[in-house]
DNA sequence: ATGGTTGCTTAGCAA
C-alpha cells in the first residue's frame, strides 16, 4: 500500500512579503508536498535554510521581480531528486514558470506551474499563454508517463467552467474564461490528468483567488484558477480537498488561498 | 466622489 499524503499549491504573491505567513502555515498544516508560485525573487535569495529548519526540502527556479516557482517536500520523504527547471524545449524563454521534482519516499513526480495570465485577449501576452499551454502538453507527452503518479499543481490563470467564476457574465471571454484558454487547459488534461477538486466536489462558489480590490474576498467575488491536477494512479486515491480560506484572511495575505488535497 | 489593491521598482507595469 502506498503512503497517504497531502499535496498543496499556493500562489504567495512575493515570497519575501509572505515568508513569515508561509512558515506559520507550514507549522500548522504540515503538507507533505507544497507547490509555490509567484516567488518574485531570484533563486539566490530563496530562503532555503529557513525552510529546511521548518522541515522542508525545496527545489526552486527564480527570476527578479516576476514569476518564480518552487516545490517543497517534507524532509522525512527524502531529498528531492530529478529536479528539472523549465519547459525544456527549444523556445528561448526566460520566464521562471515551471519546475519538476520527484519525492522519493512517496514515489510522486511533482510539477509546480505558473501559467501566464495573458492580460488581454488578442495581445502578445495572450498568445504566449496559449503557446505556453501547448508547450506544457508537449512536455507531458515527451517527459512524463500517464501511468505513473504525477501531480501538476499551480496557478493556471484559467477558470475551467462558469461555476468556477463568481460572475460569469462579467468574466466572459476574458483571458481567465476565454474558450481558447479553456481549450488549452482541456488539452493539457486530455494527456491524462484529473482536476482533483472536481473528483470529490461538484459545488460552485469555490474559489482560490480574490482580487485585493473592492472587498472581493469578504463578498466571495472570486475565481477558481489554482488547480491540483493528478494522473489516474493518483485520481483513485483522492480523499479530501480543502481551500484554506483562513490563509486569505488577516493582515497582508496573498490574493490566493492555498488548495490542499489528501491522497489515501 | 470618476475612485478602487498590492508588489516590484522607482512612475509604470503586472496581476
Amino acid at each position: 500500500m502506498p503512503l497517504p499524503f497531502v499535496a498543496a499549491t499556493w500562489n504567495v504573491n512575493s515570497l519575501r512579503m509572505r515568508l513569515e505567513r508561509l512558515l506559520l502555515w507550514l507549522a500548522e498544516r504540515r503538507p507533505d508536498i507544497l507547490c509555490l508560485q509567484e516567488l518574485k525573487m531570484e533563486a539566490s535569495l530563496f530562503p532555503t535554510e529557513q525552510l529546511r529548519q521548518a522541515g522542508y526540502h525545496a527545489a526552486v527556479v527564480g527570476q527578479k521581480a516576476y514569476n518564480g516557482v518552487a516545490v517543497l517536500s517534507r524532509i522525512e520523504h527524502g531529498e528531492l531528486v530529478d529536479v528539472v527547471p523549465g519547459l525544456q524545449d527549444d523556445v528561448d524563454d526566460p520566464e521562471a514558470r515551471l519546475i519538476a521534482a520527484t519525492v522519493p519516499a512517496l514515489g510522486v513526480r511533482v510539477l509546480s506551474v505558473y501559467v501566464p495570465n495573458g492580460q488581454v485577449v488578442g495581445s502578445d501576452k495572450f498568445a504566449y499563454k496559449l503557446a505556453w499551454l501547448r508547450r506544457l502538453r508537449r512536455y507531458l507527452d515527451q517527459r512524463c508517463d500517464p501511468a505513473a503518479p504525477l501531480l501538476v499543481c499551480g496557478d493556471f490563470n484559467i477558470a475551467p467552467e462558469d461555476r468556477d467564476v463568481h460572475d460569469p457574465e462579467l468574466w466572459k471571454d476574458t483571458v481567465i474564461c476565454h474558450p481558447e484558454a479553456r481549450q488549452g487547459l482541456d488539452e493539457v488534461r486530455a494527456w491524462g490528468l484529473d482536476d482533483a477538486l472536481r473528483l470529490v466536489c461538484p459545488d460552485g462558489g469555490l474559489y482560490t483567488y480574490w482580487d485585493y480590490r473592492q472587498l472581493a474576498f469578504p463578498k466571495n467575488h472570486g475565481l477558481r484558477i489554482d488547480h491540483v491536477l493528478c494522473s489516474r494512479p493518483l485520481s483513485q486515491r483522492v480523499q479530501e480537498v480543502l481551500i484554506d480560506r483562513q490563509a486569505r484572511k488577516g493582515k497582508h495575505p496573498s490574493d490566493h488561498a492555498p488548495l490542499l488535497v489528501t491522497f489515501r
